[in-house]
DNA sequence: GTTCCAACATTTTTT
DNA sequence: ATGTTGGAAC
């Protein structure tokens, strides 16, 4: 982490000296094109940097912040650089610093969160904290709404603690304090959601913690109730930029506009056409009015593409377009070489994995005219991460060394977890939180019944858990084995903490120490399970973790922000993740697969969403196809194994939209001459023939003889059906619907455009309309 | 208090 | 198919 002087960031502005103004060569802005240039300099009043994939936006972004330190405009402490992602913002800093030679000086550049974690902490006591108050992370917070549930009496089976978390989420992405939900919301979550949402906000601050979202929140809250703090972040910090400001949620629209307000000093980068992440909270509407907001504002588009061929850039163009509602940039580049676009189909998951696997050891051997590429130079990318075990399976079997990206991160682990909850309690050992998560762990015979005495005994009280616990024992109101137990862990907990407070001890031996003492490395040396020696090894991992730190406090703070692992292995591998992980990223060669209907385009998306759930699926597609650098491949099955049911799948819809032109569609290899391999690109009336002629090849009578079920019908007709609103009407209570993915169904409820639809397979499910169709409709299809 | 089995869900993910 | 979770049996 880097460090930097607390006193620094806090300082006030101070004039700036003459020196910096003095002519000095201005090497970074030499290689930068016109657009670039253009976003670099335009130092006054509000700037929209619109960067399509790879045209260069985090060079133009550093640069816009050497030139701002270097025209001597701000220095280095008056900049407010935001992102979303700690990788986004380390690649920030080491970029300027390689133009700069140093960042030291450059306290507020972070993402959203470690930024307002900073500004929190100065000012906790207005929000009802103190300054030391801890972050919980998802797992925490979903405990301690489950017990808010249970005291509620509220059927946490029907009601999901993780539905009332999202929903909290969602009302704190939008800025909503529980004061200020909308009466609109009052029927979520059973009635209760705003009454929820209160009780845990005061939790919360009885806690002396917050969550993610709670670090935006309050911060907000601190700058609308005191405009003499705003105004001191005003003077501050009059210099703003943002990136993938795309990707802003309401809160991070507001907290930003607060800021900006006085100086009009922003310059946000983004690319609407790269929003993803609508689904958590993003809102592409915040860039598509920032000329409203910031009148007066400089629109400048980057649209020269250094990254891709122009056949992949115009693949990527042809999908996109389809988007309403954009602000629209035409990519060019000055490349001219280049294969099209590569287009395959398969007849199941297993052979296009197979296909893949070939391809890749194709390109690593050299493939015809083609240089060669390495591992490192090649991706996968999937629309979900249960696509990867496909990809991971046929890798092993053939001895292709693959890295995953996006497993569960190394501090979201159980022993990760549990581990960091003993080092919390010998920190602060009133986290109650850490408390409960191990007091039983390893079993010590403290069970639900010596927990709850606990509780009590805390609670009537009003001391913390662990001096509940002490309580509990002195007067002898737990007994058994048990209490011999309790005793031992609480004197560890006493032992440890008195640790923590000497000057100078050694937090690492100390970590061991705790992790001996309690009986938990113990613990998963007893366990026979086989992925009990990969827990150890991580703790190991753990505690070498804790050497770049000097207390087990600066370690805590730093995980419960960062939350990631990096662990580069240098070994050459080809990278396997979700087009999400991918964003930002890029690569030679980039393989697509799984563009089936319902897969991607996600069913989820667009029953829940709709059009604009496609809208945003599609961007995705524009991700992946623009991460490829020279070779991209798109594919997609006409049967896949789902959850462990074979389904015959379509050809995804996106397909249909890539300009053929610059496609290349590859003859399917193998048995099945069914024709997929076109399919996609076909009118609807061939495709249908070809699926016809598909179930009476003799390679689907042998996926029968395995075991494969006949598909449900799925017209083809109904991936384009689109009813516009007054045409729900066609829908009644009680009418008969096909669904593409869960066959036919009846209309149990309607609101607004979504159907409430009982479907004779699936269960109950809410579906926009425009994605179910009337089931004659279905019936007039032959198959 | 612990262990075992049936029911259940299952996009995407950062902080 | 597979991993998680809550409740019943031990």
């Amino acid at each position: 982490m880097t460090r930097f002087d607390e006193n620094d960031a806090f300082e006030a502005a101070v004039p700036l000296s003459r020196r910096a103004m003095a002519a000095r060569p201005q090497p970074y802005l030499d290689d930068l094109n016109p657009a670039q240039r253009a976003a670099v300099m335009a130092l006054d009043g509000p700037v929209l940097m619109l960067a399509g994939a790879g045209t260069g936006k985090t060079k133009a972004l550093t640069a816009r912040i050497v030139h701002l330190l270097d025209s001597g405009k701000a220095r280095p402490n008056q900049i407010l650089a935001v992102t979303f992602t700690n990788k986004a913002a380390r690649e920030m800093k080491d970029r300027v610093a390689r133009m700069l030679g140093q960042v030291e000086g450059m306290p507020w550049m972070g993402t959203f969160h470690s930024i307002s974690v900073k500004i929190l902490r100065r000012h906790a006591e207005l929000v009802g904290l103190k300054s030391n108050f801890t972050i919980l992370d998802t797992d925490d917070q979903l405990r301690l709404l489950k017990q808010l549930i249970v005291a509620a009496n509220i059927d946490e089976k029907r009601w999901p603690a993780r539905m009332l978390a999202g929903l909290i989420d969602n009302w704190k992405n939008r800025a909503w304090t529980p004061a200020k939900v909308p009466a609109s919301e009052a029927g979520a979550y059973n009635n209760r959601g705003t009454e929820l949402y209160e009780q845990y906000q005061h939790r919360l601050r009885e806690l002396n913690a917050t969550d993610f979202g709670d670090l935006l929140l309050h911060v907000l809250t601190i700058f609308q109730a005191h405009p003499d703090v705003l105004a001191q972040y005003q003077n501050w910090l009059p210099y703003i930029l943002v990136d993938e400001y795309q990707d802003t949620n309401v809160a991070q629209y507001m907290w930003l506009r607060l800021l900006a307000q006085a100086h009009r000093n922003i310059c946000c980068v983004g690319d609407d056409d790269q929003s993803i992440y609508g689904w958590r909270g993003a809102e592409v509407g915040n860039i598509l009015r920032f000329e409203k907001d910031f009148p007066g504002a400089q629109v400048i588009r980057l649209e020269q593409n250094y990254r891709s061929t122009p056949h992949i850039l115009a693949a990527a163009s042809g999908v996109i377009a389809a988007n309403a509602g954009r602000l629209g940039k035409t990519l060019w580049t000055e490349r001219q070489e280049g294969e099209k676009v590569r287009l395959i189909g398969h007849w199941d998951g297993e052979e296009e994995a197979r296909w893949i696997g070939d391809e890749v050891e194709g390109f690593q051997r050299g493939r015809g005219d083609l240089r060669l590429f390495g591992l490192d130079d090649m991706a996968i990318l999937v629309r979900a991460s249960h696509q990867m075990r496909a990809f991971e399976d046929r890798f092993l079997t053939i001895g292709l060394p693959y890295r995953v990206i996006g497993g569960p991160r190394f501090y979201e682990r159980l022993e990760i977890r549990d581990a960091m909850a003993y080092f919390r309690l010998a920190v602060s050992p009133e986290d109650d939180l850490a408390f409960e998560r191990v007091v039983n762990q390893p079993k010590r015979g403290l069970g639900d019944k010596a927990q709850q005495e606990i509780q009590r005994e805390a609670r009537s009280h009003g001391l913390s858990l662990l001096e509940g616990a002490r309580g509990l024992l002195a007067r002898g109101g737990i007994g058994g084995k048990g209490a011999g137990q309790l005793r031992a862990f609480v004197d560890g907990i006493d032992r440890w903490h008195a640790i923590t407070l000497q000057r100078d001890h050694d937090h690492i031996r100390l970590a061991e120490q705790i992790l001996d003492e309690s009986g938990y490395t113990a613990m998963w040396q007893a366990d026979k399970t086989p992925e009990a020696p990969g827990r150890l090894e991580n703790l190991k991992e753990l505690v070498k973790a804790l050497e770049q730190f000097e207390n087990l406090q600066g370690f805590l703070e730093h995980v419960a922000l960062i939350m990631d692992n990096e662990t580069e292995e240098a070994a050459e591998k080809v990278t396997i993740m979700t087009l999400h992980a991918a964003k930002g990223l890029e690569f030679p060669v980039v393989f697509l697969p799984g563009w089936e209907d319902g897969l991607f385009p996600s069913q989820r998306s667009m029953d829940e969403s709709g059009q604009r759930g496609v809208e945003e699926e599609r961007r995705l597609a524009y991700v992946g196809i623009t991460r490829a650098e020279q070779v991209c491949t798109i594919s997609f099955a006409a049967n896949r194994r789902v959850y462990g049911q074979w389904q015959s799948q379509l050809p995804s819809r996106f397909i249909d939209e890539l300009p053929a032109a610059h496609v290349e569609v590859l003859t399917p290899p193998g048995l099945y001459g069914g024709g997929y391999g076109a399919a996609g690109m076909a009118s609807s009336l061939e495709a249908k023939a070809m699926r016809a002629d598909v179930y009476s090849s003799p390679g689907w009578k042998r996926m029968q003889d395995r075991g494969a079920s006949r598909p449900v019908s799925q017209p083809r007709e109904g991936r384009h059906v689109t009813i516009d609103l007054q045409a729900v009407s066609a829908f009644t209570l009680g009418c008969r619907v096909f669904h593409q993915k869960f066959g036919y169904g009846t209309v149990q409820g309607i609101e607004g455009d979504k159907l409430d639809v009982a479907f004779d397979k699936a269960g109950a499910k809410k579906v926009v309309a425009g994605f179910v169709v009337p089931a004659q409709q279905a019936d007039d299809i032959p198959f």
